[in-house]
DNA sequence: AATCTCCATGTAATAATATAACATGATATA
DNA sequence: TATATCATGTTATATTATTACATGGAGATT
């Protein structure tokens, strides 16, 4: 393990302080570059989306997607915020939090990997940290013969700010 | 670790064999006895939401509890399902899939546990393992302050079975 | 026994999440 | 330009879940 993978393990991205507007610009730049050198199309729906989700670190449902995207004059319907959110997840920009039915933009888009999400119930802010859990979740389905394809990890409870909070 | 939890992870009930008529008498009567004990009321309603997802080693949908419900007389709208659900799994008799919006039994009830279901997309049974994953996670969120409350872990795949049809 | 309280259930209405199906439009390439 | 492919527009509807309020039933208190 890398000391990077470490920090990653120890900080989820989202409850660190960091600078959020070069954040939002490196990843929105990262994918852009990703698209263009795969043939991928990040069409100006797409993007947005991608870009509402990017400047949250919180996750957002497919309707408070929808109405973003008309309020940023996309008079859209469903099926326009589940293609956009679709293909962001195919390609890695995104994930969905099955424990919330939303989504999240990826911290770091393009890497396969297994994200495991904490979700604060109090600010509903997500943070993404990876902790190599799938591999003991591997040994335990290969024991029985069971073959994994996906893995849903999410835990909730309370981030550091609202933890301090409560006491 | 004791031996019977490793057996555990390494067969998560319901892909392995064994005799159901006397699993599912067995699961009721432990719920039988268990509200008796707790002082809670296992009425007809959550008594046969429990037997429904006794029997099967696979998730329902909330609906269909419902129409299985309707069908043995009940004449029931949703929230008739959704509270015996809801007790079902606060007392530990069931958990929800969040992958699947969909709910099975619990195979080992009112023991306090964090669950890993292994969830087959082609026939659709669920597993429940216990990996000890939580503890792993705990570190991890610790190190950043995070404060877990609940944890989700849902692997999906291909069950043993299903496995071997596909080779 | 009457009444009270608590919990459970019955019922109607609606909210929130997601998809199917088909028409139209844009882009790339032969 | 023709054509194939992918993306979007649009309507309708499916699926999952909750709110709100009325009714009922069992045990405790008087």
């Amino acid at each position: 393990m890398t000391s990077d993978m470490a920090d990653q393990a120890k900080t989820p991205v989202g409850f660190a302080q960091h600078d959020h507007t070069q954040c939002v610009e490196d990843a929105l730049a990262t994918a852009t570059a990703y698209c263009e050198e795969q043939g991928l199309r990040l069409t100006p729906v797409r993007r947005k989306v991608l870009e509402f989700l990017i400047k949250e670190h919180r996750s957002l449902g497919a309707y408070a997607i929808l109405d973003l995207l008309r309020k940023a004059g996309f008079n859209a319907q469903p099926p326009v915020a589940y293609r956009a959110l679709e293909f962001l997840i195919k390609h890695g920009f995104a994930h969905k939090i099955e424990r919330l039915n939303a989504y999240v933009a990826c911290v770091h888009p393009t890497k396969d990997h297994v994200p495991t999400f904490m979700i604060c119930r109090t600010c509903e802010k997500v943070g993404e940290a990876h902790t190599g859990l799938e591999s003991t979740m591997q040994v335990a389905a290969q024991a029985s013969g069971f073959q994994i394809e996906r893995t849903v990890i999410e835990a909730e409870g309370l981030c550091p700010a609202c933890a301090v909070e409560s006491d």
